[in-house]
DNA sequence: CAAACAGTTGAACAATTACTCAATTGTTCA
DNA sequence: TGAACAATTGAGTAATTGTTCAACTGTTTG
């Protein structure tokens, strides 16, 4: 174990070598834990959560999102297609108009369960 | 109606007023939406989540963290630091050792669902 | 075909953020 | 008391990110 950690950054002395060996044999692989990362930093801007609690009500094209949140057409598409990239909506074309909704059912869910830590706080 | 978005920012029509006036009905507070934001700004950054997700699997201090995750105890420190603010860890002290652990019993059920989006993409 | 409009895109800019580094606090213990 | 060490803190820095702006694509309709 000395060995594992010759060339550690930390600068500190293992306190509760045990601990920290169970902890490190459970810890998912740093890939997975990037892209769980990944799928958290949609819910951390408050744009991006007005966009999916509003697709959650109902699909909607650009233009309603825009007017719904002041914006312009561009910051809401830009933060749109960050949202398409993480499979959270889809969107389908019907002539000129894109309409936009939910692709996954757990949106509503978290954050509803962001909703009772905010509460409890 | 037009009153409303006289001075809206955003460049085109309203394509269907109804729904935008439905979801703007619904809508919570900005204040709300932005602590929602902050909140899931925690989850958003690996070295986070894995401070998390070590501290859901056992209390543990600075320095194990600091092992575990191979990084400098002060970079552990700063991130405790902003997990403390938002409530998501505690801390308690013994000596010189001060033990963190999860203060908030839904980040455990969190982690799961984002694991169930990874895996479903 | 051309005007009108929904939507996208890429570069630029300002704001935020994660980590480093050095200094400091607080506790133990010899 | 002072050396040792866990932990915190603030300033500085490099990287990331949200929005703007201007140009562009694609579709409809007169």
């Amino acid at each position: 174990m000395n060995q594992d950690n010759k060339f550690a950054v930390c600068d500190c002395d293992v306190i509760h070598a045990d601990i920290v060996e169970n902890v490190k044999g459970n810890m998912p692989e740093d890939e997975l834990l990037y892209d769980l990362a990944d799928f958290f930093k949609m819910f951390s801007d408050s744009t991006r959560i007005k966009i999916l609690w509003a697709l959650d009500y109902e699909e909607m094209c650009v233009c309603d999102l825009a007017v719904l949140l002041n914006m312009t057409k561009s910051a809401i598409s830009h933060q749109l297609k960050t949202l398409r990239q993480e499979k959270l909506v889809k969107n389908r074309r019907d002539g000129k108009v894109t309409f936009y909704s939910l692709q996954d059912e757990h949106v509503k869910n978290l954050l509803e369960i962001g909703m009772e830590h905010i509460e409890e706080k």
